[in-house]
DNA sequence: CTTGCCTCTGACGTCAACGTCAGGTCTTAG
DNA sequence: CTAAGACCTGACGTTGACGTCAGAGGCAAG
């Protein structure tokens, strides 16, 4: 509803969309059932996605690994469809966004010392 | 035995040391449970800790911010304490550094894409 | 028509770092 | 002495993003 909706657009079914977007056909049913996918059925019952589920697949991988929640990921996706926001939203973004800072603060600190030890370690003759 | 060990060091009891570190007495426990942390015990049976026992716990935290589990930690402790490593350890430090860099990578890109959302949706009228 | 691969719906299992509860002991301030 | 905390040992519960298994269809090729 909120994309341009072509007349004949291609539909592929799971699989295709798993190895797309490099994750499990498991992955990609869990994203559905937490509401962040949805997908039109075959007369069979097979689910039928449009091949912008790949990139956004890949999307939820990427905000998985900075955190993200997938009930965040739903509350924030109107954000990405709609590209404007409620108050509510633009402070979830802002959480976030600090939240993912910090942890690559953390990260780097972390790195930091691991490289210290490296550098001691290597330097340092065999036992 | 690797560090220096002065004669009359004041020994603390665990919710001390969870205090000092900000973390749980129960997750002083897990620690101690994980081969991470060894404890002195009174006469009664309770754990006493050296004051160092908080700065490593701190030091636990941060290694687990960084996404490394207890047992991984337990492996490197010896690089820590002796300061010299076999190649296997030397291996596994540099294995850690480079996952910890490419998941500061990755946070880094997901704060680039919420950025981009932040900037669209701030400079957007609301609706 | 059958073979082989894909997909379906449940539903239970996993892993890590703890949280939490039960029931008992210890220590210390008053 | 006593009551309030702090501490002890189990042992089960939690959370999130899936893995995995069972049993049952669906679909194109030969």
């Amino acid at each position: 509803m909120t994309v341009t909706e072509a007349a004949g657009e291609r539909l592929v079914r799971i699989g295709e969309v798993a190895r797309g977007a490099g994750v499990s056909v498991r992955a990609v049913r869990y994203y559905e059932q937490q509401g962040l996918l949805v997908a039109e059925r075959s007369p069979s019952g097979q689910r039928l996605y449009r091949q912008d589920a790949v990139p956004l697949v890949r999307f939820f991988q990427q905000m998985f690994a900075a955190g993200l929640t997938s009930r965040r990921i739903a509350e924030l996706l109107p954000c990405w469809d709609s590209g404007h926001t409620d108050a509510e939203q633009r402070a979830m973004l802002r959480a976030e966004r600090d939240r993912i800072q910090a942890k690559v603060d953390d990260l780097q600190a972390a790195l930091d010392r691991l490289d210290e030890v490296i550098a001691i370690t290597d330097t340092h003759p065999e036992p």
